[in-house]
DNA sequence: GTGGTCTAGACCACG
DNA sequence: GTGGTCTAGACCACC
């Protein structure tokens, strides 16, 4: 369901919350989807639980799931997050554009590479 | 010279080393320009001269600058790096536009981020 | 697994990469292998846990071997350096034949000193 | 009559040392010759006296130039150091090869480094 | 005075 | 316990 990069220098759990918001914005999981629970990603990823605890809470905080106490974690109904997500990525973007062009980069290059990106079929 | 966010979470050489380089790559410095030397910078920003010390090395190793012992740091000649740095911004770029892309941003969104980026003045 | 010769005029953390290197692209350590732990091998060589991490952190930039946080350093993939390494390591060479070519030495001698270098077993 | 390299990490004085040898051992400068007075070359180099006056030291006590106190330095008798000179370049070069084949190069990749270092015209 | 190296000891994040 | 960062203070080489 997910995989893990142990080179990655974040935090192991930043990288499971990257991956199911990947997931439930792609449309991977739908609303009222059930996750897997914290204990069952925890042993297939052979990671401690607190690291997936820990990615769940911060997606309950920003909307994207809910939790059941004793059920277990739910995908959220997407009205919750939808605008607030596209306007992060997008704020996300627009300081990565600002530090490239504080380096020296062009407005050709940086549209430049947008294209670029959008061409590979894979994501 | 250089002013540092001691709220940003990135440890301080980095941000030493990323003020260091725009300020080269803008033209703030040209090339065969003293910097200030380690001890005074060191000074100036209340902080550890071992901290300036490991910026500057990182900016040797990088070609930015060279440093002559005994006398001091200067700017390196921009032929040194001048690619290297581009093609290292454009790869920072791509890869930040990939990763909202795979949050879900489309196309549009991120040209219209890039935009948006370079309309303000101030740098 | 390393050892440090004191009366060597180069720093310290320089002669644990260059031995690092050795071992690594001699073979001695696979790609994957577990590196000692960066206070582990300080405890051996008798010597400050950041000089070893000032050595790691250069093997890890020049892509030798890679960090996880909190878990160790590992050889990397030899894909990524094999070339990069070979290339130094011919154009360090060609820069020592220039000098001692600078200082009068004929070719044949030249060639000669490489004969000799290789006869001897270990190395 | 000498160029110092202030990119060059060794001392300054080493430096000296080496392009007096290439002059002397080139033949830019015979036997009996008056080498530059210590002021006047340190003048020239915008350099501290006290640097010249450390290589000459060194070269006179490896029998490459005479000095008259009061009068001048001279170079020396080429017998007096001509079979030391090339041993310790040949010594030189051999070092260098055992240390590149410790980092894996192989004899054939050596020999071609040689070539290659005697191909181009200017030294 | 300059840069460069090393040590000792502290604190943090991650697991 | 792992690596990573920062500080403080010392010593060295070069000039």
């Amino acid at each position: 369901m997910i995989l893990l990069d142990y080179r990655d220098k974040r935090p192991l759990y930043e990288q499971v919350i990257e991956k199911m918001i990947q997931l439930i914005a792609g449309g991977g999981l739908s609303p009222g989807d059930k996750l897997p629970s914290v204990r069952s990603l925890a042993m297939d990823l052979s990671v401690n639980p607190n690291t997936i605890q820990r990615a769940y809470n911060a997606l309950e905080a920003d909307g994207y799931i809910y939790t059941v106490t004793g059920r277990g974690n739910y995908v959220a109904d997407p009205d919750a997050w939808k605008q607030d997500h596209e306007s992060a990525l997008e704020q996300q973007l627009t300081e990565a554009v600002l530090q490239v062009r504080r380096g020296g980069l062009t407005k050709e290059q940086a549209l430049l590479c947008v294209e670029k990106a959008f061409l590979k079929e894979e994501v």
